[in-house]
DNA sequence: CCGACTTTGTGCATGCGTTCACAAGCGGTA
DNA sequence: TACCGCTTGTGAACGCATGCACAAAGTCGG
């Protein structure tokens, strides 16, 4: 289901074994570091749902609601909240602002990132466009391509910049983001260049695996995958079908019929 | 990477659809139904980085080379690669075509996948415009909008209909995989439309969490959700800088130096 | 103030996925 | 042919994530 884990031997790395003698929260820290990658991505999904209930007026929400909203098991849901600390009222439920707000501090969104896109093709436009990213924080501060007739136009409020002032432009906007929308071949040089320009967290929507250094954090946003894990679950229905319709009883799954 | 190792014996196993399309081979219907999602998703790109191998010519590769090309661990290359059964030769390795074409037939890539863009935004004109999607064998044959201004018109060569007539075309087209590029409020209406049209795989880029039914397949791309991952691997180490310095040894994380 | 009811937080068991390590198997070589 | 080195395939151990089930802790009505 999930995306790149490049998380892999990052903690031993580091000092792990020392006991953190840090006098603001170290709570908060260890407690962050400790969050499994996958709660990360439900606590996102918390997040929005949260907000569309907060917009809506909705004040306080129970486990079980809350989880029916979000697609998952309340079990799971709760203890995903458990990692952030223990913010609920027994008997009652959570105060729809206060999860909200914890959430949005474990998650970082308190600070905002600057993100910087690469490659204003289709794709690249579409993402300009959304105009600081559904869920505000993210503000798209640059945009880079190789061809000289985008250069200096604006899309979605910015100038483009041609990509040989990436180094400079994202140090200077202290881009935190960068977003890779550009050919394959462009892009494992790309993200060399983010690196270098000190970006350490990179969202990747072109088909590659892209080498890093261990500190850069790289998501990918696949389509040819993801279709293709489609593909495979519609082979294997069919596969499912034939094989039932082998001691046949003229219904396939879920009661459609199968045409001779 | 070894080049253009000519190992014709085995090439000549592949009768290019004629022994992949085996007969009513009942083993591969149990292996396909065990392979552990995460494989999945992992042979997808094992298939695309084979594939830019045997364009550039190579014939053979090892487990070793393989892995590192596609960012996993050797062992558990191998590991996946057994799940579709056993292609390679012990001291050799495989052999580029063969596992491609098992590749291929496992995810279900010998047949075409109909696929429908709903939402003709920013997004949607991307999608479409990709082009019968990276990697061909998905095939986009119909868009839809509920904007009357942009029925008729072709993107990327498809002309738009209306969204009333989702179900019609997604029958008479044998769509078989749907894409939500809607706003969000649309998006679990548009999903209700497509799952009675029979589609029973989505792939949904609305940030909303859409309630199927359980025959339905829902991948879904959130970009919101992967910024905020990285924003929390930001704040993440933004807190572990903080630790180290405070303990200080002039250096930050990853060596770099910490200005004064 | 008490008891019944509701909902959280979490220890524990279970299952899945990853990693290790090594025997089995194959090609090349003398 | 027999041996040697290389690479696959996989059994087994490990670790992480999920789901269960229940005690703890709070609210509400009387």
């Amino acid at each position: 289901m999930k995306h790149t884990r490049r998380s892999e031997s990052v903690a031993s790395q580091r000092g792990e074994g020392e006991t953190t003698t840090t006098p603001a929260e170290p709570a908060d820290r260890e407690r962050a570091r400790a969050i499994p990658e996958a709660a990360v991505a439900r606590l996102a999904v918390y997040l929005r749902v949260l907000s569309g209930m907060a917009d809506q007026g909705v004040t306080a929400v129970s486990s079980e609601e809350l989880s029916q909203a979000a697609g998952v098991n309340a079990a799971k849901l709760r203890k995903d909240l458990s990692y952030i600390g223990s913010y609920g009222t027994r008997g009652v439920g959570y105060d729809v602002e206060v999860l909200v707000s914890h959430i949005e501090r474990i998650l970082g969104l308190t600070r905002n990132h600057s993100v910087a896109v690469v490659g204003i093709g289709n794709l690249g436009h579409a993402l300009a466009n959304y105009g600081g990213f559904p869920g505000r924080g993210f503000p798209v501060t640059a945009l880079f391509d190789v061809d000289d007739d985008l250069v200096g136009i604006p899309v979605g409020g910015i100038p483009v910049n041609h990509i040989d002032e990436i180094t400079a432009i994202c140090v200077e906007r202290e881009v935190s983001i960068g977003v890779i929308a550009t050919p394959p071949p462009a892009a494992q040089s790309v993200c060399d260049r983010l690196v270098s320009a000190g970006v350490q967290c990179i969202l990747n929507f072109a088909p590659v695996v892209l080498q890093v250094p261990d500190n850069v954090e790289v998501r990918k946003v696949d389509l040819a995958v993801e279709m293709q894990i489609l593909s495979f679950h519609v082979a294997r229905r069919a596969d499912e079908a034939a094989s039932v319709s082998v001691g046949n009883n003229g219904l396939g799954v879920d009661g459609m019929v199968i045409r001779p």
